[in-house]
Order: C-alpha cells, then sequence, then structure tokens
DNA sequence: CTCATACTTGACAGCTCGTTCAACAACGTG
DNA sequence: CACGTTGTTGAACGAGCTGTCAAGTATGAG
C-alpha cells in the first residue's frame, strides 16, 4: 500500500515551478531547468504532477488562488469598498514600481497561449472574469453605501480596471517611464469620484 | 559583381514572416514554418534577412510602420482632432470584435521577450511611445481648438488610452465576453467629454 | 567564353527538447 | 524476512530545433 515517501514538499516544488514559468514564459521554460531549481529528478516531477502542460496548469491554478485571493482579500476588507478599490489601485501602482517587477503570470499566458490551446485558454478566461466580478462586488457595494455615484455602470468600471490592471503588467515589462502607471491610475481614480 | 538575381519579394516574405510570429509568437515559431508558408529555401532566408532574432525584429519594425503609421494617419487626419481619438478607439473596437482578432504582435512581444531581450525591449518602448505621443499630440489639438477641457491631462490620458489599447489586445485573446471592449472602451469615452 | 558574384537547393551537424525505461531504494504489511 | 508499492536515480530515445556547408545555377562584366 503505501511506498516510500517522497522526499519533497509538493507545495514548495509547485511555488518555485511557478516562478519559473512567471519569469520565462511556458515555452522558455525546460524541464531541466525546473527539476534543477526544484530539486528533484525529473522522473519525480512527472510522477508528481504529470507532463508539462500539467505542470504549468497547477502552476497557473496556484498563482490565481495567490493572487486572486489577495485581490479578493482586499476587496472584502470591512470598511470601505471604494476605499478597498482605491487601495487596489494603490497596490498596483507599489507593484508596478518595483524594479524587479516581472508582469503577471495570467497576461504572459494569455498572449502566449491564449489562442493555441483552448483548455489554458477557457481557465483565463475565467480568472480574467473572477478578477471582474471581485472588483464589480466592491463598486456595487459602494453604491449601496452611496459612495460611488448610482448612474455609473459598475460592470463596464469593472471591466475597465481589470483592463488597466492587465494592460499595465504588460507594458510594465518596457516601459522606461517610472510615471507611467501613476499616470494612468490617476486617470483611473478619476473615474471613482 | 551583380550575381543571380533573387526569386523571391523581400517585401511579401518579411509580410509573411510577420504574421506568423504575430499569429504563434516568437519562440514558437520556427525556421522550417518559416521557410516553409515564405516559400523559399532556409538559406535565402538567412541570407536576406540573418539569423531568426534579426528576421524577427525586421518584422517587427514592419509591424510598427504598418500599424503605428496607420494608427498616426487616423490620428492626423484633417477635421476635429478629438473626433480623430474617437474614431481610433470606435476601430480598437470593431477590430477587437471580429471573430478572427489574433491580438497585438507588439503586446504579445512584450510579454513573450519585454525582460528576456534587452535590445527588442528598448524597440518596444520606443514604439509604446511613438504611440503615446501620436494619441498625445492629437489631445493637445484638441484642447487648443476646444475640443477637450484645458484642465485634463493630456500626457495622462494619452497614456491611459495607449494602457486600454494594449490591455484589450491581451484580454481579446482569451475573453470570452463580447461586450468587453464596447464597456470599457465607453468608459474611456467619458474621459474625453 | 570565362569568371567572379549572388542566390538556390538539399543535406547535415550539433544541440536541446519532452518523455520514458530500467534498475535501485525506502516504506507499511503479512 | 519477504513482498507489494511508491519514489528516486541516471541513462537513453526520438523528435525537433537553429544554423551551416557544399554543390549547383543564373546573372553581368571583361
Amino acid at each position: 500500500m503505501t511506498g516510500r515517501p517522497r522526499e519533497f514538499d509538493t507545495d514548495t516544488v509547485l511555488e518555485t515551478a511557478m516562478d519559473l514559468f512567471w519569469e520565462q514564459g511556458y515555452g522558455a521554460t525546460g524541464i531541466a531547468e525546473l527539476s534543477d531549481r526544484c530539486q528533484i529528478g525529473r522522473q519525480s516531477m512527472y510522477n508528481a504532477f504529470g507532463d508539462k502542460k500539467a505542470l504549468f496548469v497547477q502552476a497557473l491554478d496556484r498563482y490565481s488562488c495567490e493572487r486572486l485571493g489577495m485581490l479578493i482579500e482586499l476587496l472584502e476588507a470591512p470598511g470601505s469598498p471604494l476605499g478597498n478599490v482605491r487601495a487596489l489601485l494603490d497596490a498596483w501602482e507599489a507593484n508596478w514600481s518595483d524594479p524587479e517587477f516581472r508582469g503577471c503570470l495570467m497576461v504572459n499566458s494569455m498572449a502566449e497561449l491564449g489562442v493555441r490551446d483552448a483548455k489554458i485558454k477557457a481557465r483565463l478566461d475565467r480568472m480574467l472574469q473572477k478578477m471582474e466580478d471581485a472588483i464589480y462586488t466592491a463598486l456595487r457595494r459602494a453604491q449601496e453605501q452611496g459612495e460611488l455615484s448610482a448612474d455609473r455602470d459598475p460592470r463596464a468600471l469593472a471591466r475597465t480596471i481589470t483592463i488597466t490592471g492587465q494592460g499595465l503588467a504588460v507594458v510594465g515589462k518596457v516601459a522606461s517611464s517610472p510615471t507611467y502607471a501613476r499616470d494612468v491610475l490617476a486617470t483611473t481614480r478619476r473615474l471613482l469620484e
């Protein structure tokens, strides 16, 4: 029944794999590199996670849980819903200004695999909707509490904020101007007034 | 002096190569595939364009000239500058709704190569600035002609519109909702009122 | 015609990739 | 201790990749 116990922690390995895919993308990350950095043999990798694409999907799911989890937690914090949305924009701005800013695994994956792999495409679409819905819900609550004018379209606003976040994540990989995110997010904040 | 003449048109080949990189990305596009679709031998490819990365850079430059050229042309059209900006947003919306929408080579390249290749990164940064500047100039002219309120920050607005375009280009590769671009661009248009 | 030049063609070297195979090691159970 | 089960280790496979070499071919110049 019970065989030889694992010598590695599945979560730690998945976290490292996620980081690698995050930094380099799916195609540019090789199995050798993965097993090197994760400090486990190739075969152990295949035993535990399946083939490369299966591993990637699990890493992507982990990213989704972590990041979207943080986002939802932030937006559902007690107090002012609109303040929470503003806090999200602040967090993006701070993150963007980090010199080690490395983009977003979700967006990178959309660009690299969005049209090529239908299964991953559907997954990414779902993640996008989760993000949008979390922002939408916060905006709706802001309207209910009178923080946000009732004549605003919260769905359109949530989508705009989502797009802005994704756009900043890609552009941040090449833009040299340090005030880019500040300018863009200042405009976004004006939409919430 | 003059040797055997070329049997192919350099522009046509470059256009085809650009399309391939556009659809599949840099890493996922092989030399064999390129020479197949371009209908020329590998060696002819290497003779005419250099190695793979050099070919890609030329394809990227071509994309930049074509697309940014169209964008600038649209924004500098005679008549209302603000109307031209609105026309740009309309064009994006129409483009996005196309079922064969395939994103944008610029954004795809940012995601795939933005942090890995410094030379390409600088090139993409320059393209981004060109795009931003074209929109900025149109907005400035709109202000001079009194179409756009003078208290708006045209730089921030131009960057916001740029980010929105890039964001839509990535998200469009996976988003299933057909009203996404409409919602986002409606919000963007409100910024111009 | 001869020759240097430039392009084309096909084969192939060298490498890396994802994946698998076979042998060995560590565990619980009888 | 023997056995089934599971994980590890290291080697190897076949396919695909980028880039190059060598031979053949079409041109203009002398």
